[in-house]
DNA sequence: GTTCAACATGTTATCGATAACATGTTTGAG
DNA sequence: CTCAAACATGTTATCGATAACATGTTGAAC
């Protein structure tokens, strides 16, 4: 019964053609009447208007694409939709995207350590992506083939999370600087022996909020020992079992600080489980500032980054470079680096 | 000095032609080759091989789109991303959507009471996308649209999170059944003062669940009252707020089952905040099974939906559809529910 | 040695739009 | 009244590929 409902559309599609024909002018007035061209008669145009609107014209992009070599189309290559700074940069720059007027073709990859990056940067050029959104974590160096791959790429390419390079365009989060706000802030409270679970070894970000750890003690005369630090996976439970660890290799410790806020949550709940009092026997600070973290218990002090801004000005930003190579401007290559901002509460109070 | 860099890609693209004129055949005959038809010479296909991969050609999926009339590109519909089960389901869709060949065209609408659905779906029909996902939640009876446009939209549209109707393609998780067997697990722990916790009204999702919690009280006699139920709006302050408004209401309440995790998290901490015992006192039952729920204190028993599974049903069952049309054969709309399932943790225990 | 199928390849038209160029029509200055 | 600029519109070529059709070659059957 509803195969009628669901057949009836095979239909051809309205075209321009179809337009001028019905309105008795060519496809080349069509066109200028729908891009809002001057040099149009104002009788002409209502009149192309309303065969467009009986018809139900609709121009096709795809069409309009391939004559105009450009498609209005970024490219986004993303790491993990799962991790909630993915999804809420993705989300920023939707919004942007929409605000500007282009589309989001999108192409997760799961496993950036192999070298099929060609792979994905091509099924994006196929399409005519007109510009790239590169937000794939850098771990190690597998961003070695951008030096000799970008070039090779005909559209402007910006780096999501990666650390700035020279004459590579990217947008980050500053993780070092966050990391340093995190330990001043408890320094300030009193604490001085502060362990740290960090981030999986490689990740530039896990790199950048270690160093914050060790450079601030450092700086005030202390020593980031190895044993200090206990790696995790960004995982609740990675938290919990590298704060176990940390326990055994850092009795004294009275402070911690966690590279983010999911595996703060497992220290959270390990402490409470093994009646470790925080704040008051032990300080805890997360990093990322999902919402969740103000209902932890107790409520999470964190470093706060805003995934939003970051995947918005990252659109901005290759939008611009877009334009800029369209009008033939040298394209100058932006990084911006997004300061965090830190949140304190219950689990960081003064001692 | 890298504007060099920067600017060298300005060299036209290689096309199919050049290709052509370099292997001294026709573009025909590359096309062929490209994709793998029968019916080619093996020393042919070798040679032209060669010649793509010298000259590095890439074909225009533009192109190819345009000539064949489609474009292996599914256009999705999404509220909001910051939401996790958007985020997750979106991430299953890219798996599979991988898996078969089709990149996704990311549409994000932040507000879907407004009646520019039209805008949205004629922005992913311009781009030519061969099918639609629609997985913005219902709310009220903002489908009501559906039911006059559908019909009008050459391509298949699958919906995510609505309710089955008859005709209409869609997949959900099985909202009701799980709220009840959450409901029939807290009566099972020997809770019958239970309170519900729900999200904002008017979401199908929301009224499932709560359609859950009144009917499993009402099987085994007991009457759901309104006052024993307050709204929320998802987030972790409204069920901070929406708890403690339950407590005047219901002060008898031996347990709460909230309509999300989130929400959840927000009775859990406000609980511990005023002393309430859990579960001692009060059993908590939450909705998602989001990663960190394990982790929040006491653990949080839950209904687990498995979004990544319904994003990729929902793009193996539009594919089909979509060469369910190519062929011409029937297209069966498919509706298809999601079985959540029952994570029991510390929150609900035995009394 | 024909003859026809099977194979290999090339030609032309087409997808739906726009760019570039061409043509015809006003209109106003002189 | 003439002429050129300004305006309105149409024609043709093009974007990069593929479908449909056409042609030429080979080889096996009779």
């Amino acid at each position: 019964m509803d195969r009628n409902l669901l057949q009836s559309e095979k239909r051809k599609r309205v075209t321009i053609k179809d337009v001028a024909q019905a309105a008795g002018v060519s496809t080349q007035t069509v066109s200028r009447v729908v891009n809002h061209f001057p040099n149009v008669s104002e009788k002409t145009r209502k009149n192309v208007e309303i065969v467009i609107e009986k018809l139900g014209y609709l121009p096709s992009r795809l069409a309009r694409s391939l004559s105009q070599q450009r498609s209005y189309t970024l490219g986004i290559a993303v790491y993990d939709l799962n991790y909630i700074g993915a999804s809420r940069t993705l989300n920023g720059m939707a919004e942007w995207a929409d605000e500007l007027g282009y589309m989001l073709l999108l192409k997760e990859i799961d496993d950036f350590t192999t070298g099929d990056v060609d792979g994905v940067i091509d099924s994006l050029l196929a399409y005519q992506v007109d510009g790239i959104l590169w937000a794939i974590p850098e771990i190690g160096n597998n961003h070695a083939w951008i030096q000799d791959h970008l070039k090779n790429i005909p559209v402007p390419v910006l780096f999501i999370t990666i650390p700035p390079h020279k004459g590579i365009p990217s947008f980050a989060t500053d993780n070092f600087r966050g990391a340093m706000t995190a330990m001043q802030h408890l320094l300030n409270c009193g604490r001085t022996k502060i362990g740290h679970i960090s981030g999986p070894s490689g990740w530039w970000e896990a790199e950048e909020r270690k160093r914050g750890w060790r450079e601030s003690l450092m700086e005030i005369g202390y020593e980031a020992l190895d044993q200090h630090c206990v790696e995790g996976d960004w995982s609740p439970v990675s938290g919990r079992d590298a704060f176990c660890q940390l326990l055994k290799n850092y009795p004294e410790m009275d402070a911690v600080f966690v590279a983010n806020d999911q595996m703060a949550l497992g220290v959270l709940s390990e402490a409470s489980h093994l009646a470790i009092h925080v704040p008051e026997q032990l300080a805890v600070i997360g990093f990322d500032g999902i919402p969740e973290s103000a209902y932890f218990y107790p409520a999470l002090t964190t470093v706060h980054q805003d995934f939003h801004t970051l995947g918005g000005r990252a659109v901005q930003c290759i939008v611009e470079m877009i334009h800029a190579r369209q009008e033939n401007r040298p394209v100058i290559p932006q990084s911006g680096l997004i300061q965090p901002t830190l949140v304190v509460r219950e689990s960081s109070a003064l001692v």
